[in-house]
DNA sequence: CAGTGGTCTAGACCACAAT
DNA sequence: TTGTGGTCTAGACCACTGT
């Protein structure tokens, strides 16, 4: 079997809202009738319909039938920006990355807590400029486990850490705690991100856990004030 | 029957991660015992064990077992911020609002774009000054459908604007779409939030769909710089 | 190889909506 | 009353892990 058949399942109907097939606001067929044509049994068809009503394709009504949302085309066009997937992945050939600091160093109390570390582990410190089109994007300040990312080289961070974590070292990302916040410039974000001395600083602070639940990173990520950088989100209830 | 049993499934092995029944990093039951214990099928027990992996709290490996994600339970002690249920229901009875503003108007193009509406239909243009423990928390700029919320009137906008629509109105909130960064100060700020010339503001623009997809509200809230305010979010991997 | 999770089925019963 | 979605079952086969 090559895929999942839910799966198989879940991408034709997907194909069939966005092309239209499946119009805005009206019901797509019953359960029994999906599962006919799609030669499946209902629960499958219901497993691909859940997914899509999760992603916010569809909505159920008990007693009723299956509806497309209105707009569900518009808000997947704009994805949650996914960060820990690392930059490079999202802008392409286009991002280049000057390393500013790359040491090794024994974790503060704080870093022991974010990272789960004790003090004498030691912890990969890094400052990267990200530059996009020229332009000054985003000021990492990473703390990386030196542990569970051997290796580490400024080569690598010339071009991509977490091409590195995910194809090289085969970790795989679970999920990242993120805190967004309007802070005030530093030092560096004047030096490097080409601040001026009142611009506000849109920050993103996260810790990025392995799938396992390992904290894999503690990061502080500041982007300058340009009226283009925001941090986007598709938040779906329940 | 009361609950579904894949829910009561859900909350009981919930429950056993966070009073440490299972241990961080380690396997839990098989399928089929749990299976057996709750006299359950296999497939509404992986049911519940789906949504704990969605939740964040276990992950599975086929062909070896299924594990309890270390800092689970630290994880999900910050919730994201759900902001479209409405501050009341966060912050409870602290909290004050002042009305500011509140007006019918026609939507202008951006308006009638973002709510799906004509240029003829009226909408509500509301400004709110929320107050927590006497220090002012957020200033909202509201647009909404008055089509969707009729019968809008300043005594819900002192109390519960989102308690009036969901209880009162019975409209369902199915997602937000949000836009989150750092601004400037503008007059309001200045003048309501108490903010200084050269802070930094946290902005969340955001469009709030019903259920069924159509466009309720579109507002713009502005957090005061003081340490406190940030926007978190457990971003969970597919 | 045995044990585990991933998927799928065919049928059943229920709750709710529309008529 | 009929049709819809929501849940649940008992069993089956497969893919993968660990020994």
């Amino acid at each position: 079997m090559a895929e999942a058949k839910y799966k198989q399942i879940f991408n034709i109907i997907k194909k069939r809202i966005k092309d239209g097939t499946y119009q805005n606001g009206k019901a797509i067929p019953d359960q029994n009738a999906l599962a006919n044509e799609f030669n499946a049994s209902r629960m499958t068809v219901k497993k691909a319909l859940d997914m899509l009503s999760y992603e916010g394709f569809l909505y159920s009504k008990r007693g009723s039938g299956t509806y497309v949302r209105q707009n569900a085309a518009d808000q997947r066009d704009t994805l949650p920006f996914n960060e820990y997937a690392g930059l490079t992945k999202e802008l392409g050939e286009k991002i280049e990355s000057q390393v500013v600091k790359f040491d090794v160093v024994f974790p503060t109390k704080t870093l022991q807590d974010q990272l789960k570390v004790k003090s004498t582990d030691p912890i990969y410190e890094i400052k990267r400029l990200r530059i996009v089109e020229g332009e000054p994007y985003v000021f990492e300040h990473t703390f990386l486990s030196a542990r569970l990312v051997p290796g580490l080289n400024e080569n690598i961070l010339h071009h991509s850490l977490y091409e590195y974590i995910q194809k090289d070292l085969k970790l795989k990302i679970g999920s990242a705690f993120r805190r967004i916040s309007a802070e005030k410039t530093n030092e560096d974000d004047l030096k490097y991100l080409k601040s001026k001395k009142n611009d506000p600083i849109l920050q993103i602070q996260q810790t990025v856990y392995l799938e396992n639940g390992e904290p894999l990173e503690f990061s502080t990520n500041r982007h300058p004030y340009n009226g283009k950088h925001a941090y986007t989100i598709l938040d779906m209830k329940k």
